[in-house]
RNA sequence: GGAGCCAUCGCCAAGUUGGUAAGGCCGUAGAUUGCAAAUCUGCUAUUCACCAGUUCGAGUCUGGUUGGCUCCUCCA
């Protein structure tokens, strides 16, 4: 397996701390609003690269946080009157909903911040007694980044002149201006704190990754120089976030965070990053109205998580025409029992999902594993030993990527009742009726019918069969 | 102001260690079909934003130009 290091900016083998094992931890969703496509992207890149692992044999931790208390949902909580728990129960039950439909599989592990608070107090703690982190007046707890001379070799923003034009804003409070909060004291009684040793209040938003780390992970790997394999999330979390959970980690355990980074790229819409700021989100149970989540994350996954990806309805229909392919094949085989996949087509497919999770070759060798068991079908359409390897391979393909496990003739058949299920059926009897009478005007006639009701019809060897347009 | 990424056919998009451009959509010609649809076959970038350099050889390396994007503030 090898993987790109967005800290290291190569393309590196995938060594383990431990032989046949990954542990993976991913920065999960603030959980005060329901998860957008952006939210979709950095799931599922990491669901393949997960599910690659798996395929690979080893044997898979993998965990996804969630914060649950922070500034946006305290503003929420104030809001709406309700309590901080009834929110984010509510986000994380429908950030898991959404997630599910898309077809990503659930972490092994997955932390909250209220639920780590004695794990987050005492990592504060420890780097209060190391003299790294200071307690102010105010409560705040601050973090000396001039404490860490490592600090900066992950997102490389070392910038040691203060000059810059960084927007932060000046705290007289801090050291230096790129201290950061580890521990964020109340602010009157509209807020929501937690008792600790050094101030009422609540934890920043990195220490809870560093503590959430260190308090599932640690025992696994004891005292090896690194806490988990692979770190991953948002290009954008590259810096300030994972740069301050590293240095937090380094200086409070003493080995450092992860060995591995991994960052995927954004969703765009119209050459813009997608944010609430810029107004332009596009939410994941919107689009699920409208397509089916299989649909959805076999378009989401078909560029290479490190780039930028370019929402669009044309390029999702597109997607979903090769979706469409595959679920024809799908039914050529059906019924059968799957045997084995073809052993040459099992290696080309691990060898493009182990580079680094090269989905494009993957998906080339998919179209041309279809392309040829099609054409094998049109010479013998009775290849029983095909149809099973045939079977297999798209299991593998459910199995590894996540797509074309359904029955493909309900997958076709999408969002269709059973009323009208029955109208089609009795259409495409009187259509075949006039077929054997040479009545081709009627014949016609009837698929005419048919098309606008969007339904599409193919005569087979196997007799006709519809979709659903 | 600082840091970084990207630019490949009409559209989407691969292309570690330089060796002579995957795949899909669209289009088109044909096979098949009563006609379609589906399926199969053929064709569809002498060229990788532009300029210069290194090299026997560069989409791939170096320098520069232009254009797009991101981070430096909460963000997946």
């Amino acid at each position: 397996m090898y993987i790109y290091d967005s800290v290291k900016k190569t393309k590196l083998l995938f060594e383990p701390i431990i032989p046949r094992k990954a542990s993976i931890y991913v920065c999960g969703p603030t959980v005060y609003d329901d998860a957008h496509l952006g939210h979709a992207r950095s799931s599922l890149s990491f669901d393949l690269l997960v599910r690659t692992f798996k395929a690979l044999r080893y044997e898979v931790t993998m965990g996804k946080n969630f914060t649950d208390i922070d500034d946006k949902i305290i503003k929420k909580v104030q809001e709406t009157g309700k309590s901080l728990e009834d929110i984010t129960t509510y986000y994380i039950n429908r950030y898991q909903e959404d997630m599910r439909a898309l077809g990503v599989q659930d972490a092994d592990i997955e932390p909250k911040a209220t639920e780590s608070l004695e794990a987050i107090e005492s990592m504060i703690q420890g780097l209060i007694d190391k003299d790294i982190a200071y307690l102010v007046n105010s409560g705040d707890v601050y973090f000396d980044t001039s404490k860490d001379a490592n600090y900066g070799t992950i997102s490389h923003k070392v910038g040691d002149d203060e000059d810059n034009q960084s927007r932060v804003e000046h705290n007289s409070e801090k050291r230096n201006p790129k201290d950061f909060a580890l521990w964020k004291a109340c602010h009157g009684d509209e807020d929501i704190c937690f008792d600790t040793t050094f101030s009422n209040g609540r934890p920043g938003w990195h220490i809870e990754c560093s503590a959430m780390i260190e308090k599932h992970f640690s025992h696994t790997h004891g005292d090896d120089e690194y806490s988990i394999d692979i770190h991953g999330g948002g290009a954008d979390l590259l810096f300030p976030h994972h740069e301050n959970e590293a240095a937090q980690s380094r200086c409070a355990t003493g080995h450092e965070l992860s060995k591995y980074w991994m960052h995927n790229g954004f969703v765009n819409i119209d050459g813009e990053k997608m944010s609430k700021s810029l107004g332009n989100s596009f939410f994941v149970k919107d689009a699920l109205k409208v397509y089916d989540g299989e649909i959805l994350r076999n378009y989401l996954i078909s560029v290479h998580y490190r780039n930028d990806f370019n929402f669009n309805e044309e390029d999702l229909l597109n997607s979903k025409k090769r979706l469409d392919k595959l679920y024809r094949l799908k039914k050529r085989v059906t019924p059968t029992k799957a045997s084995k996949p073809n052993i040459k087509f099992h290696k080309a497919m691990m060898e493009a999902m182990s580079d680094d999770l090269n989905i494009s070759k993957a998906l080339a060798i998919i179209e041309e594993m279809i392309s040829e068991a099609n054409d094998k079908f049109d010479e013998n359409p009775k290849d029983k030993g095909l149809k099973k390897e045939t079977l297999a391979n798209i299991e593998f393909i459910d199995e590894l990527l996540g797509f074309g496990g359904k029955e493909p003739f309900s997958y076709f058949q999408i969002g269709i009742d059973d009323k009208t299920k029955e109208k089609i059926e009795t259409l495409i009897e009187a259509r075949n009726q006039a077929k054997v009478d040479k009545n081709y005007k009627k014949s016609d006639a009837i698929r005419d019918e048919l098309s606008g009701m969007k339904i599409a019809i193919m005569d087979t060897a196997n007799g006709t069969v519809w979709e659903k347009l």
